[in-house]
This record gives C-alpha cells, sequence and structure tokens, in this order.
DNA sequence: TTCTGTGCAAACTATTTGCACGAAT
DNA sequence: ATTCGTGCAAATAGTTTGCACAGAA
C-alpha cells in the first residue's frame, strides 16, 4: 500500500523535523537507532499519510527495513505523540506525523481520497442531538466525494 | 465475538421472518440447505448485529456449523438484500437483517454500544459544507456516548 | 558492559479460496 | 442425474509476540 492521496490543507507539525523528534525520543529514554531514524525519515519524506508496509519496503528512504521493527517504532512514535494512524477503511491503517489541532478526515470511497476537514460543527450536531462526544480522528467519515457522487 | 449491545429503535424487517427470506432465496434459483436455514435463524434469533463467529457457534441454534459456510451464506444474503454488514471498530464485522430505511450507527468505544440514529441532519451538513454524500451505515461513527463521556 | 531495539520466525485474527464429497432439486 | 453448497484445509492480509543477537548508551 502506497502513500494515500491525501488533499490539500498541509498542517503545521507539531516536530518540524527529525531532529526535533530525535530529541523527544531521547528525552524519553528512547534510543535513536538506524531503523527508527529511517521511519521517521520516511514519514517526513511521505509528507501525508502512509501504511506500515510502504514504510519498510523503503520506498522513500531507499533502504528497506523489517515490517515488525516499522510497526514496534510507529507504536513507540503514537505513545509519544509524535505520529497518530488513521483507518481508511478496510485495508491496512495508514500513519502520519502529528499536526497542531485536530486531525478529521473524510474519505472517499470512490477514489480513495482522504480529505482533512474541520468538523467541530458535525461533532457538535452530533452532541447535541445524540450526547455522543464523536472523534472522525481515528475513524474517519466515509462516503463519496463530490467529484465521485 | 457475542451480539453486539444494539440500542432501542427496533425497525421493522424488510423480511419478517424466516419463511420470507426462503422464498426470496428460492425465487433467486438458490438451495434451501440446513446450513442456510441455520444462518438465517440465528440471524432472527439474535435479533441485532452478530458476527459470524457468534453464527458458526451455535450460541443461538444449538447447531454449530462451519466458519466458512457462515460468511458465504453471509455474503450471498447481502447480494440479496436480506443482510447487510457494519464495522464496528477494529474487530469482527457484524451481521444484522435489513430493516427499512437507512442503518446508521453510532458506536461508542467506551462500553461498545451500537446505536441505530437518524442521521440525516449529520448527512446533510457533511454534505453542505464539504460536498461529500457520506453513509454511515458501514462504517459508522465513533466515540463516546453521553454515559462514557 | 548493559539493556534496548532489531530481525527472523511463528502466532494470531478476520476472511477468502480450492477442492472433493454430499445433498437439494 | 445435475449442480450447488458444504466442510476441511490451506492461503491471505494485517498485525502482534517470542526469542537470540546486534548495537546504542
Amino acid at each position: 500500500l502506497g502513500p494515500v492521496t491525501e488533499a490539500p490543507a498541509r498542517r503545521p507539525l507539531r516536530f518540524r523535523d527529525l531532529d526535533e523528534v530525535a530529541a523527544a525520543l531521547r528525552a524519553d529514554g528512547n534510543r535513536l537507532t538506524t531503523p527508527r531514524k529511517l521511519v521517521l525519515q520516511a514519514l517526513f519524506a511521505a509528507d501525508g499519510l502512509v501504511s506500515a508496509e510502504h514504510i519498510a519496503s523503503g520506498a522513500d528512504t531507499g533502504v528497506a527495513l523489517d515490517l515488525t521493527s516499522v510497526y514496534r517504532n510507529l507504536e513507540r512514535l503514537e505513545e509519544l505523540g509524535v505520529v497518530r494512524h488513521v483507518h481508511v477503511g478496510h485495508g491496512a491503517a495508514v500513519y502520519g506525523l502529528v499536526g497542531e489541532g485536530e486531525h478529521e478526515y473524510l474519505v472517499c470511497d470512490g477514489c480513495g481520497k482522504v480529505t482533512p476537514a474541520a468538523l467541530d460543527e458535525v461533532r457538535a450536531l452530533v452532541k447535541a442531538r445524540f450526547g455522543y462526544e464523536v472523534r472522525f480522528t481515528h475513524f474517519p467519515i466515509h462516503g463519496r466525494c463530490a467529484d465521485c457522487a
């Protein structure tokens, strides 16, 4: 699974570059290994949402690495608040660097496009009508985009 | 995976009982086998959303059957418009009989409760704001219910 | 030197597919 | 007598776990 066609709205990242993350990792007592750096490098290079498989393939870094290590690193980075993952349909989860604010998405089941969207109004409506405190960050909204509908 | 705690709103089913479905199956050139009847029996008995695993276990019918057959039957029944399935989080998909109207759900990530909800307003809002024609029938909305939030 | 992180193999969950036999029509 | 559907086994995708060794600290 390659990078997901993420739409516009590039948001400022919480960690601007690899060195900033490296510092955070160090501060948290983590070692700075080659695979770990490669995972981060891939995430910065991809500049969007990618699958573990894609990172492991080395498509973005030129160096392939073990899928297991990728998963373990992504998990660690997620605990650290550096990355997050989204379930974009049936396939593998996709991972991306954490930016400022919420990370809510609309997924088009037609073309597969993943569009970041500010869904505060939608959240407020669901809260008002059903008392539900919803999040679209982990399981996004699915449907058909304007082009596909 | 057992039956999902589905909330109120029992909707009239498109097929009221096993015999009605049997007729539809026949009309479509399908055979009426024992496993097929058992799958339907389980779906009617469960009266909500259940996993293939649950049906295969025979918990509701007293007769266990092969998971493969369950999946194949559910697939067939889905083609026929008798059942539909929903992805309620990370685990297995859950299947249920088709009722009248839409089947939209709110899933509580806290207690696992699955609440049918009329989300027309929400759909309209997303359509107005983003041009997206969304559906919450296959991938429902996730969040925390009033009790868990 | 110590202990964390890696790579490989194997387990695991959810689902699908191939194939020979049995049963519904 | 035909097929269709079943059950079993094996394949598949995505992810996790166990374990011995390598390499950061």
